[in-house]
DNA sequence: CGTACAATTGAGTGAGTTCAAGTGGGGTGG
DNA sequence: CCACCCCACTTGAACTCACTCAATTGTACG
């Protein structure tokens, strides 16, 4: 049975059949009553590749969640410039910070990666869930803290690693991310959307260098990125470049 | 009448009479029940500079508000390399975040860059308080998500800015900060404690390269710092190199 | 007057950039 | 089915911003 789910596929009818939703913010009320979810979702949507989900600025009308594909999380300046803050895998959250904060502007915006599939759900419906039972409430706070335990070491990442630590601590924090969802196939690869373009952006440095330092580790043996797979090769050595430099 | 408050000086025992209160994250409270704040108020307490308030991964037990100083708010490798994430004035809240998730360990450290003089309020006091108002309730929400902005915009500095855009930024910033507690001194300069060592940490370079950017800045009549002061010279060219680069 | 720490300056190096040209695969239209 | 184009990726060469190492000056403090 394929763990991966293609770009852009529609999420099942029933949120019970669904191979994401033990992994969402929402999860631990999947496993208590699933039928609570399938009741307020008010919405699915598939996106197009390239297609904003949200503007930086726009106040945020519902919650996402992703059921398939890629989205990025940015920040653009008129001249180009751009800093992705981070990408989005199926089972995260768009706008984690608009449950905290409904009705204040979005301090980034979204857009879709690859082709997208969404769940919709209104605020309020979104917030009382989430107040709703005990390990509910404990799994919210445990993912607002982890969101700010993560923008604060990509500070640090950015401040003080070389594009070879930074490039290796990406790629380490994607692959625990796809793990965990179960999208890591029995070779130990997994697709990987993001163009160089796209790493530059989230690195801090320009696709010319992503290429050549992504040259050298793959020469080096560590990892490498082929027809849209990732592939480890040395995990031992992937930690240890992300860790000290 | 001085409006800069010394460094370690300690909180008159009504804050009420407290020229900091009106800024801090209980404002509203102060403005309609300055007695409350009074009341829950269960320390005030000086710590010399260099003291670690708070150490990462730690527990917080309480919510300390500065009265008086600057701290620091940073992540350190053992290896010496460290990541200042922002600074802390008076008026501001050690670990705004510590409020929204009680229980969990702190993402990163607090240390007193000056002598400090802190407030302290237990948890539950302080949520309970920050829930007790509809403007207070408004002026909590704002605060975590500035946070969160500031958190980001400081993501794209160190990501896509020059040292020279950087520094430019947070002296712009930390302007803004005092400008609004009312510790600019009429001639526009104000009381500047961080050392050039603190600058790089804070921006990501040496601190030999923030002399030199700042000898550049200097020469160039844009700011200032002597005698442990900072001076705004020309604020036009201040604001178009932390906008444009 | 010595010590200690912060700021400053110089010289050499290196990581990352810019500009520019070339490769290769996949899609499309003739 | 081929020619063409587009896009992502790749490579080279020159350059520059920022780093490292090291020495010097200034200043506060005992």
């Amino acid at each position: 049975m394929p763990r991966e789910i293609e770009p852009g596929k529609l999420p099942p009818s029933s949120c019970r059949e669904c191979q994401i939703a033990p992994f969402t913010i929402y999860g631990p009320t999947i496993r208590e009553a699933p039928n609570k979810i399938c009741q307020l979702r008010c919405e699915t949507r598939k996106v197009s590749a390239g297609r904003t989900l949200l503007r930086e600025g726009d106040i945020p009308q519902k919650i996402h969640v992703i059921y398939s594909g890629w989205a990025l999380y940015y920040k653009q300046l008129s001249d180009g410039r751009r800093q992705i803050a981070s990408f989005l895998l199926p089972g995260d959250t768009l706008m984690l910070e608009a449950i905290c904060f409904p009705r204040l502007p979005a301090p980034f915006s979204v857009k879709a990666l690859t082709d997208v599939a969404i769940c919709g759900f209104t605020t309020t419906d979104m917030i009382t869930l989430l107040h709703g039972s005990d390990a509910q409430e404990r799994k919210f706070s445990r993912a607002r803290h982890q969101l700010l335990r993560f923008l604060h070491s990509r500070l640090f990442d950015l401040g003080r690693r070389s594009a070879r630590g930074r490039l290796a601590q990406l790629v380490l924090e994607l692959c625990a991310r796809v793990k965990t969802r179960g999208m890591m196939a029995d070779d130990g690869s997994f697709s990987f959307p993001p163009r160089q373009e796209h790493l530059a952006d989230a690195l801090g440095i320009t696709t010319v260098h992503v290429n050549r330092t992504l040259a050298q580790l793959r020469r080096e043996g560590v990892f490498s990125i082929e027809g849209g797979r990732l592939s480890v090769h040395d995990e031992e050595a992937l930690r240890q470049i992300a860790h000290e430099e």
